[in-house]
DNA sequence: ACTTTTGCACTGACCAGTCAGTTCAAAAGA
DNA sequence: TCTTTTGAACTGACTGGTCAGTGCAAAAGT
């Protein structure tokens, strides 16, 4: 095949076949999840035709693990330009992980339904998609994890912090406020939600005023 | 007739079954999903037939809903013992906030196959049981809000948290930690990963030493 | 004592429907 | 011309749910 698909973009008839395909389906799994799904769903959905998912797309589970890694590929983008931005600036490692928090935020506010189904699917096991998985959350993470190291050689945060621990326990604490917000409270704005967040990761939640 | 049906617990036979197919059913749907557990494995794990699993809940769905109630019923009920138990004790409201976190470890640490079903079922919509899910949520998340409320009300919290959205943070922060921590480092102790959510709690994350 | 009845709990073969994936000739783009 | 899409028909495996029947222990009958 080798279609005349440049680097970046995507412009080709058939990228954008794939891109309505990615949107259908992202929205489909986030609500009923992959099984639930049909392909002839996802088509309908897409506006195409069911013979052209397989023309594009070799199984179902191949559209889903490259869905999967197109996401994943957007956040990590996001989050590393947001830390790079904040050390650009001169800020500090707190105001980096701020900045990724708002990052996080932003991303979740824009694709809640792929928020939402990379949740459902991470912890699973035994899954055939497991090592994609695998893969794509650890580029995630290792931004999180990159920053807080950088902040203990700094001595900005404390050596005896857990890295791992607590940029799992940082990305949980996003996660889940943004889906609470996305599910519960869409009305809330961003910034309302960011400051919420901000007041918890600096520790300004004990003490009056 | 009148079945010998013992008074309180379930010693009834029935009631054996019932809790088979709970345990079956958790681990199955934990790794694989809803849709993609068939009935026939449930009750294969379970070591009971097809039929049975129909005597005893009307249907697949039924069966997961009164799944999600015992479960959480559990969780809710080591919650709400963990905060009265530091109240009686006379400690904060931080140290009751320290001790739900704890509860919620140790509640991931012997039920991670509910949790990560949990996790995986909360934010999705259009399902038959979103609303037993909401329910169910909202019995968990209040007592958090609780201890929240009672903090700002004594002055030991600042009046400008966010009450719903900082344990909707907190909930996220200790579900995430936990699960990443049974899924990729379960050979450490649950001490040590409570020390680590504890100073990210405490804001002891900043500053050294 | 011992026979019969009752009905709960369970069984597993069976059925009707569903779905992923295939095929392909023809049409539409580019 | 060469690529991409269409759309409908088809297959074969699988699945939720059903149902007539079994086993058995306690209750009733004698």
């Amino acid at each position: 095949m080798e279609s005349s698909n440049a680097a970046s973009g995507g412009s080709t008839r058939r990228e954008a076949t794939r891109q309505k395909l990615y949107e259908a389906a992202v929205t489909l799994i986030a609500e009923q999840g992959f099984s639930a799904t049909t392909v002839d769903e996802i088509a309908e959905r897409a506006g195409v035709a069911k013979g052209t998912v397989y023309y594009n797309f070799a199984s179902k589970s191949v559209l889903f693990e490259e869905l999967l890694r197109h996401g994943v590929g957007l956040l990590t983008a996001s989050l590393r330009e947001a830390a790079e931005k904040t050390a650009r600036d001169g800020g500090t490692k707190v105001d980096a992980l701020d900045a990724m928090v708002r990052a996080g935020l932003v991303f979740i506010d824009r694709y809640p339904s792929f928020t939402q189904l990379y949740v459902a699917e991470l912890w699973r096991t035994n899954r055939t998609w497991q090592s994609t998985l695998m893969v794509v959350r650890q580029q995630a993470v290792a931004v999180v994890e990159g920053v807080l190291r950088e902040g203990v050689e700094s001595g900005e945060f404390s050596e005896e912090i857990d890295v791992p621990l607590t940029a799992a326990a940082l990305v949980g604490m996003v996660l889940v406020a943004a889906l609470d917000w996305k599910s519960f409270q869409p009305e809330r704005s961003l910034d309302d939600v960011h400051a919420a967040l901000s007041r918890l990761l600096q520790g300004r939640v004990s003490g009056r005023r």
